[in-house]
DNA sequence: GGTGTGTTGAAATTAATTATCAATATCTTA
DNA sequence: TAAGATATTGATAATTAATTTCAACACACC
């Protein structure tokens, strides 16, 4: 299963900086990987929150900051709404068709373009290593 | 010129929402269509303030906010780091690279890419209207 | 099990943005 | 062009999101 993956990573982040593992810390990253993608701060904290009542505000932060620099996590900030965590292990990559009504988010991936991507770059003598791309429009619902 | 017409723009919005003109209003347009895009608030702000030393930083935010509205100024959030804004009817449209060393943006354009983007929507019938590419990795001084 | 130190929850702090408010400026109309 | 209605401003307070602080606690290595 991937999400055992993502796990392991994720410990073997925190052991390579000299973190401790907490039942805390497992459960956010087990609540975070079962999530879906694109979850809020406090969407996250009131999924774990029922897992563990006495979880602190704070410890999500703190955590959601390591899953952040040990790669799982990717921040997705829309205008004024409020940051969102995308997952990035247990899924692969792939960009957003963002609906500017309701706020669906749409994902996609396009070979071609990747290619034209990383085409663009080398041209600029530039190296990739990720990328961002957001089309904001009308889904078929809202259109 | 290009400025004269994206003053244009946003003085006619600005009627039409039934507000009004101001002398700080026209400073701050005037600063940022000069400022050559991916301004922050603060250097808007130090900017502003060398013609008008008498301008508060709340007229700031309440006048970007009105050229967000009218289309003229578009946000940039980059990790962590302080919000920019882009100027969007001075300029063409263009994405960027992103150096994860220098924070230097390179603004690149590639019709390819953007023509897939259009095609790519439609396949899953979604009307675009605008996206943002963005390439993180390493520019060539720092690779 | 003991010990050193990383982690936690609660509260305080910081940073960014927005709201409040009294004084003032703008725009329309007469 | 003077008047009047109301939008705007600057200063400051309030709000919001994120981080820091700190004492109690818990994990990891022995
Ligand atoms: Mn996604
Ligand atoms: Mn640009
Ligand atoms: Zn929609
Ligand atoms: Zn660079």
């Amino acid at each position: 299963m991937k999400k055992e993956e993502a796990k392991r990573i994720f410990r073997q982040y925190i052991k390579k900086q000299g973190l401790r593992n907490t039942r805390q810390r497992e459960e956010i990253l087990d609540v975070f990987l079962s999530s879906g993608g694109h979850i809020t701060v406090d969407e996250l904290f009131d999924k774990v929150k029922k897992r563990d009542s006495s979880i602190g505000y704070a410890t999500i932060h703190r955590n959601l900051n390591l899953l952040l620099e040990a790669g799982l996590a990717e921040e997705i900030k829309i205008g004024k709404e409020k940051t969102r965590y995308e997952q990035m292990h247990m899924r692969e990559h792939h960009d957003h068709l963002i609906c500017l009504e309701c706020g669906r988010f749409i994902e996609v991936v396009d070979e071609n373009i990747e290619k034209l991507q990383n085409r663009l770059a080398e041209e600029k003598e530039f190296t990739p290593v990720r990328h961002k791309l957001e089309i904001y429009g009308y889904c078929k619902k809202c259109r």
